[in-house]
DNA sequence: TATGAATGAGTTTTCATTCAT
DNA sequence: GATGAATGAAAACTCATTCAT
C-alpha cells in the first residue's frame, strides 16, 4: 500500500498536544491489532502526523509502547483508588481489587493483550516503570492480606505474595480465554468466586490441617504400632 | 551450470536423525533466546545444516515451533503420568500435579517461555494440538477436584475450572519471576503452599480439614490398638 | 509440505520405460498447472521416481520440457498427416490444417499453454528442434498457398508466409481467450470462418477498389488535365 | 542502536520524479532482459535507489510491471489517437491501426515482450486495467469493421471480432520473429499486406477486389501527368 | 542404477529509524 | 518544528541440482 500523499499542511501544535494525539492514536491501534501487528506508520497516520514526528517525542517504538501502557495503567489505578479507601472488611477489600481488575480487562482487552503479549515478555520488563506501576497495583492485595494477618482475620503463616499470585494468576488465565474469544467474561460472578477461594485459603485453619512433617512422624509411629500390633496378634 | 562456491561436506543422515538434530538445535535456541529472537538461520547453523534443509522436514517456522513444543510437552506428560496412578488422597494428588509442573518449568524455563510468549498468543493457538495437550494436562487437576467433590471431601459448589485456573495461574505468575531471573524458584515449598491454599479453598466452608488417607489409616490403627488394649485387659 | 517418506522400493526398470513414465507424468503436470508452477519434485512423485532419477535421463528441467513438447507435437503431426493426403481443393486443404490445429488445442489446452508461455519466449527457442517441428507443421499451410498460386487459384502476388501468420495468429488469439476460460472454443465454426477470410484474401482481385487518397489525387489531376485540355483547345 | 554501515548519500527527490526514475529504469530493464529475468534489485540499482524505496511507491513487483506497461500503452494510444480522427475510408482506417501498432512494436520490442510473455499469461490478466486498455485499443479495429458493414462496404455477415483476431494475430506472429532477431520488421510493407488480406476477406464475396499493383501503376502515371501538367502551365 | 537428503544461491518483502529539505 | 522520502538489514521461504549412499 504505497501512499503518494501531497505534502501535508504543516500544523504547528504545542508538544503536549502532539504527544497526546500520538498516544491516543497508538492506544487505539494497540487496542485493535494484536501480536506485533502494529506499525509505526499506521500510528502516525491515525495521529495525523508522519513517522518522523513520532521520533521527536519518543525514543523508539518500544518507548511509545511503554508510555502508552503506563498512562493507561495509571488511569486505571487512579480510577479504582478513588473508591478504595471506603472499603471495610477483608473479603470486601480483596473483592474490590479483583473485581476492578476484571472490569478493567473487560473494558480494554486490547491493552491487556498489549501488556501480556508484548511488554511483559521483554527482558528488561522488570526494570521498567510499567512493571513498578503494576507491582504497586497488585501490591494492594498483598497489603490487604497483611492487614488481615495483623488483625487476626487471616492465619499468621499466610503468604501475601502467594495470595497476590493466586488472585492475579487466576484472573490472567481467564483473560486468555477472553482474548481468544473462547469464553464469556463476567466480572461479577468471577470476582466473587476467586475472592471466595482466596479468602478461604487465607483463613485460619479451623481444623488441623496436618502438616507433612507431623504427618510423617505420625505415619512412622503408626507403622511401628502396626508392626507391634501384628506381632502382638501373631 | 551453476557451481559458484565449493559445496560444503555433505553428510547424509537418516531423516529421523536429522529431524532430531534440528529439533534439538531449535530447542536449545528457544531455551536461550527469548521474545521472537530466534531465527531459522541460527537454528540451521546450530543443527549443522543449511536453512533449506529445515524446510525439507518442517513446513514453516511455526510448524517447527509447534513440533518442538509438542514433543517437549509430551515428554513431560509421560514422565509425570508414570507415577500419577499411585497417588492416593486429594491433597496428595493436587500436590503431585502442581509439583511436577513446577519441576518441569524449573528444568526447561526456555521452553516454558516459548509456550507462554510465542505459541499461546497466536490466534490459532486454541485449535492447535499443543493446546489440546496442555488442556489435557491441566485437566488432570479438574478431575481431581471433581473426584473430591464426588467423595464429599470438597464442597459441592466448588468450581473445578476455577481451581485449575488458580493453580496454574499462580504457577505462571511465579514462572515470570523465574524467567526474569528475579526470584529463586523452589518447587518444593512452592508446591506445598499453592496446594494448601487451593485445598483450603475447596474444602467445605466451615468444616474441619482432615487429610483423609492418613486419617483413615490412623483411625484404623487406633481401632486395632483399642482392640489390642481390650485383649490386653481381657 | 515436508515429506518424510520411508525408503522407496527400488525398482529397476528398462530406461525406455522410465523415460516414458517420466514424460507421461510431466505431460500430465504441464497440462494441469500453468505458468511456471510445475515443479520437478512433483513430476518425480507422479512418475513414481525421485528427482535424482529424472536427472539421469534429462539434462535439466528445460530439457524435459522440450522433449515432452516435442513428443506431443510429433503425435499431433502424425495424427493429422494421416488424413492430409486425401484432401482435394485449396479451401479444403486450408480448412483441414486450421481445423486440426484448433482441435488439437481444444484437446490439450495445457500443452498449448506450455508452448505459448514457456517454450516460445525462451531466447534459444528458434534454434530448438521444437521450433523446427512447429515450423514444419505450419509450413504445410504455406505449401497449400504456394500450390494454389501455381495452379492459378490464388493471386500470383500472394504471400504464403503472411497467410501462415494470419491463420495461426488468429488461432492463437482465440486460444488466449480459451485458456483464460473467457470464451467457448468451437473448432467447427471457427475453422470455417478463418478459412473463409484467408481464402478470400488469397483469391485474385477481380476489380480495382480505388484507395481514396489516390482517387482524390487522380480526380484532382484529371481536373487539371481537363483544364489543360480546355486551354489547349482555347 | 543499529548503525552498521555508512549510509549512502541520501538524495531527496519529489515523489513524481522518483516514480518516474523507477519506471524509466524498470522500462529499460524490461526492454533488455526477457523471460522473468528482471529482478527488483536490478531495477533499484539502475534507478539509483535501494529496493525498499521501490516498495514505497509500488505495492509489489507485479504492480510495477503493470504500471510500466499501462503507461507505455497509454502513450502509444495517445500518440496514434491524435491522427486517427482524420482518416477517411475503411482501407485507410484499417491500415492506420495496423501500421501504428507495428510501428509501436518496432520502437519498443522489449515492452512488447513484457506484455506478451509476462503480463498476458497471468491468470488475472483479463481483469487488469492493462487488458482493458488493450481491448479498447484493438476494439478500434472492430469499430472500423462495423462501420464498414453499416456503410455496405463490407459484407453483412463479417465478424468484427474475427477481423481483430486476424489483424493482431498476424502482427503478433511477426513480432515473435522480430523479438528473436530472426527477421527484419518493416511496418510499411507489412501493414499494407496485412491490410490488403484483411480487407479482401471483409469485402462482399463477389465484389471486385482492387489490386495494389494496378493502383500503383495508376499513381505512377498520374505523377508523370502532374509533372507534365506543371510543365505545361509553366 | 536409483535414491532422496542436502545444498545454497536467490527473491520478494517488511519496517524501524534517519536525516535532507 | 515538521515532513516524509530514503535507507538497509534482515528474514522467510523456494527449488533446481548434486552426490554420498
Amino acid at each position: 500500500m504505497p501512499q503518494r500523499s501531497p505534502r501535508r499542511q504543516v500544523s504547528r501544535l504545542p508538544p503536549e498536544r502532539r504527544i497526546a494525539d500520538i498516544m491516543t492514536a497508538a492506544r487505539a491501534i494497540f487496542a485493535e491489532k494484536g501480536y506485533t501487528e502494529h506499525v509505526i506508520s499506521e500510528i502516525a497516520e491515525r495521529a495525523g502526523v508522519v513517522e518522523g514526528t513520532i521520533y521527536r517525542f519518543f525514543a523508539n517504538k518500544n518507548d511509545l509502547l511503554q508510555q502508552v501502557a503506563e498512562a493507561w495503567f495509571q488511569e486505571m489505578m487512579d480510577q479504582s483508588a478513588a473508591n478504595f479507601a471506603a472499603i471495610r472488611g477483608e473479603w470486601n477489600a480483596l473483592h474490590f481489587v479483583i473485581f476492578h481488575t476484571l472490569e478493567a480487562i473487560r473494558r480494554d482487552p486490547g491493552l491487556t493483550r498489549l501488556m501480556l503479549y508484548e511488554l511483559r515478555p521483554e527482558p528488561e520488563h522488570r526494570d521498567s516503570r510499567l512493571y513498578a506501576l503494576h507491582h504497586d497495583y497488585t501490591g494492594r492485595l498483598c497489603a490487604i492480606v497483611r492487614d488481615g494477618m495483623a488483625r487476626g482475620v487471616f492465619r499468621p503463616d499466610a503468604d501475601p505474595e502467594l495470595a497476590r499470585d493466586i488472585a492475579f494468576g487466576a484472573i490472567e488465565m481467564r483473560t486468555w480465554s477472553y482474548l481468544h474469544h473462547k469464553s464469556s467474561f463476567e466480572p461479577v460472578p468471577l470476582a466473587r468466586e476467586i475472592t471466595d477461594m482466596l479468602y478461604a485459603g487465607l483463613l485460619p485453619r479451623t481444623a488441623p490441617v496436618p502438616q507433612d512433617e507431623t504427618l510423617r512422624r505420625l505415619e512412622a509411629v503408626s507403622l511401628r504400632l502396626e508392626r507391634l500390633a501384628d506381632q502382638g496378634e501373631g
